[in-house]
DNA sequence: GAACTATATACGCATTGGATCATATTTGAA
DNA sequence: TTCAAATATGATCCAATGCGTATATAGTTC
């Protein structure tokens, strides 16, 4: 009901007129990285699955809290959920998001490095 | 002044208790992202440095609200920012950033794709 | 079914950030 | 110096979103 035209992204630098329905959606998975919390979410479960409980305690947050930021990170398809019997288990699904971060972490130390070096060169 | 621990993130998998600012840090650059006119704004620089006015013509957006999704490009690095006479030029400074659309753009291929193919095959 | 645990959700509040209008600033030209 | 064009910024409004508290739902055990 709401993927009526493919995103078509090939290779990011070829598009003329890219619809603004697939702006919005890649917008919307930067918004949902862009929490520290969530963020926080994603690390934790680097390592592996884990269930809300665990979650909780790694990060520090409020159980609400993190249980919202895990609707988030799912219903975006970022995360998968399992349930077993009380406990839910939360897992990476798009395995991207590796890279993603990956990405991110080295041009911002790259950049604070520069940084460095400006006031380090005087 | 601000940036005191240079940001371990080797590999995004190894931290143990990755820095609060750090997570601020990379949850900023990802909202950075996360507007479709910035984006469109990026899609247009994709193809190379490009002044103001013609942002504005290329985007279909006001010149005031052009001009400060180019401030906050800038300011976080993304962009360069070049003066000539009356005119001033912005470009693509972080080259990760064309990977970084990359990935996104095929994560959301790749999940659309599956959502279609689970309507397809009933 | 009652009680308990794990997880999800509804509500209200406070903050943030984008869009717009008007205006300021910079620079080149007459 | 005065004007005009290109760009930036201040003030304001409005929508979106995150957080906390309280409560609801689901599943387990007795």
């Amino acid at each position: 009901m709401s993927a009526p035209n493919p995103i078509s992204c090939p290779s990011a630098s070829k598009i003329r007129s890219l619809p603004d329905e697939g702006l919005e959606l890649i917008a919307r998975r930067f918004a949902v990285l862009a929490e520290p919390m969530r963020l926080r979410l994603l690390h934790s479960l680097f390592e592996g699955e884990k269930n809300v409980s665990q979650l909780v305690e790694l990060t520090g947050g409020t159980q609400a809290n993190i249980s919202r930021h895990l609707q988030t990170l799912t219903s975006s398809g970022i995360l998968s959920r399992r349930k077993e019997g009380l406990l839910v288990f939360y897992a990476i699904a798009d395995p991207s998001i590796y890279h993603l971060c990956d990405l991110v972490c080295g041009s911002l130390e790259q950049q604070l490095t520069k940084q460095a070096d400006v006031f380090a060169r005087r």
